[in-house]
DNA sequence: CATCCATGTCCAATATAACGTACATCTGAT
DNA sequence: ATCAGATGTACGTTATATTGGACATGGATG
């Protein structure tokens, strides 16, 4: 379920990486949890990760929380990605846009990009009739389970792709299995039409917009989404598809131009 | 310049410290900067450094910007602290409360809290007459220098205080040696009021009220400004400061409460 | 009471990470 | 052309970080 870099069996893992194999893990629960947990769910020996823990804690990475010894993400990483963030100004513009969004089509519109090999939700608006969303803002999910999956990784030669994508996240959540090479096409063909429409995968009941935010390398460097009720997406594709291309025109090259330097 | 945490001479560094360290150099830097021009500016070892940053930036925590090999934080990171910010959810409430400041004063409102062992403005309004602040949002400072700081460690002994702080930290920037007793006695004081003001240190011109938002554990986790003219900030001093108590009051305990769990 | 498991600490063995040094370019100055 | 500095790479040495396992504790269970 972890562990994606293991590369051979039997190796030591560096401490760099055991840490930051923590911290996300931490994000992906998005709860405190005691050093032990960690250990015993990222299958890591106990030790290192309570060396690793106490590390952190010292250097306000990780913080105490929840108690009971429980450790979670700290204030630093705070402070980090705040510089992050004031570097590739991104955020004003997105949040101005989404909500332009979903003023226009009263649909939940969101922000997203890649996280490492992974697609995650940056930014999300709600729409006038909230439903359960499937994914939430910062959880991270397959590649191939979203519409925007196929735009982020056009840039990607076939074989890129390949190597990119984990090859268990092929699996779709309801057990069936996409064929790499269906994948690879619809990549394409999103390519081609600037653009990704899809039944959702991961629910029965939504439909699903995405279109490119192009960045400095002139690919894909984010999409913006809606996520509508399967009636009513179909019944305004035309409408939404323009609504959403006018936005992304507004952030296209935002996304990583840096503010100053 | 740097280098705080160096106990004994001669000593090989931890790599986690050393990527820590490159982190928040970038961090103060807010700007890319060579993988050479870092080693020689934190006076680490050239090879440690490349190693170190080619391994942050495999795992998306440093990305390359600015061109010519130059690296700066990388959304790793911006997602790491969008979890933190969302579990101890302050942000909402701070953004209000910093709008309504600024309305009430028309000065120059900050959200700040200890980084570490100093003090950084998390989250800044600009008064009606914006000067120029001499602390930007996210820099971080000598605790001695800020009116907040005060407030800040006011939970520790004085023993604890003296050990918290680097020692050089009490030469204000004017070159003028701040007495650590003195600097104690004004933590007292700001305990006890449970305010500090003064004329800033930091530039000429300037007044700077804080007070205290407390967390979960009864102490200031964070404190509340206002950065006003001299003339200005005397003139209102009474209405100012039962603004800032009023605002720190509807964020009190707040900075530190989880939004689930 | 005896067992079991979760939790945290301590310690020695050894795989390896951090470091110094040498080397290869490139650029600009003299 | 020659030199000096800045930048990036490669590699062997050695200090040490990672690791497994022993140990201690406390709560729950039978």
């Amino acid at each position: 379920m972890d562990a994606v870099q293991d590369e051979a069996a039997g190796k030591r893992a560096r401490g760099l990486d055991r840490a930051f194999e923590i911290l996300d893990f931490l994000r992906q629960k998005r709860q405190a949890l005691k050093p032990n947990e960690i250990a015993a769910q990222i299958g890591a020996p106990r030790s290192s990760v309570y060396e690793l823990v106490n590390l952190l804690l010292q250097n306000g990475i990780l913080e105490f929380t929840g108690g009971e010894g429980r450790v979670y993400l700290g204030r630093k990483l705070y402070f980090l990605g705040a510089a992050y963030e004031n570097h590739f100004d991104f955020t004003r513009e997105c949040e101005a846009t989404l909500e332009q969004l979903a003023d226009e089509t009263r649909e939940t519109a969101q922000f997203c990009m890649l996280d490492g090999n992974r697609y995650t939700v940056v930014r999300m608006r709600e729409g006038a009739r909230p439903f359960r969303i499937s994914t939430d803002v910062g959880q991270s999910v397959p590649i191939p389970w979203t519409a925007s999956g196929r735009l982020l990784v056009a840039h990607l030669s076939d074989q890129e792709i390949l190597n990119f994508i984990p090859p268990q996240d092929f699996r779709l959540p309801n057990g069936e299995w996409l064929e790499p090479q269906t994948f690879i096409a619809e990549v394409r063909q999103a390519e081609r039409e600037g653009l990704f429409t899809f039944n959702s995968i991961v629910d029965s009941f939504t439909h699903c917009f995405a279109v490119p935010v192009r960045g400095e390398e002139g690919h894909a460097a984010a999409t913006l989404c809606l996520v509508t009720p399967r009636d009513d997406g179909i019944a305004n594709r035309d409408r939404y598809l323009d609504c959403l291309k006018k936005a992304a025109a507004g952030l296209d090259h935002a996304p990583t131009r840096p503010k100053r330097g």
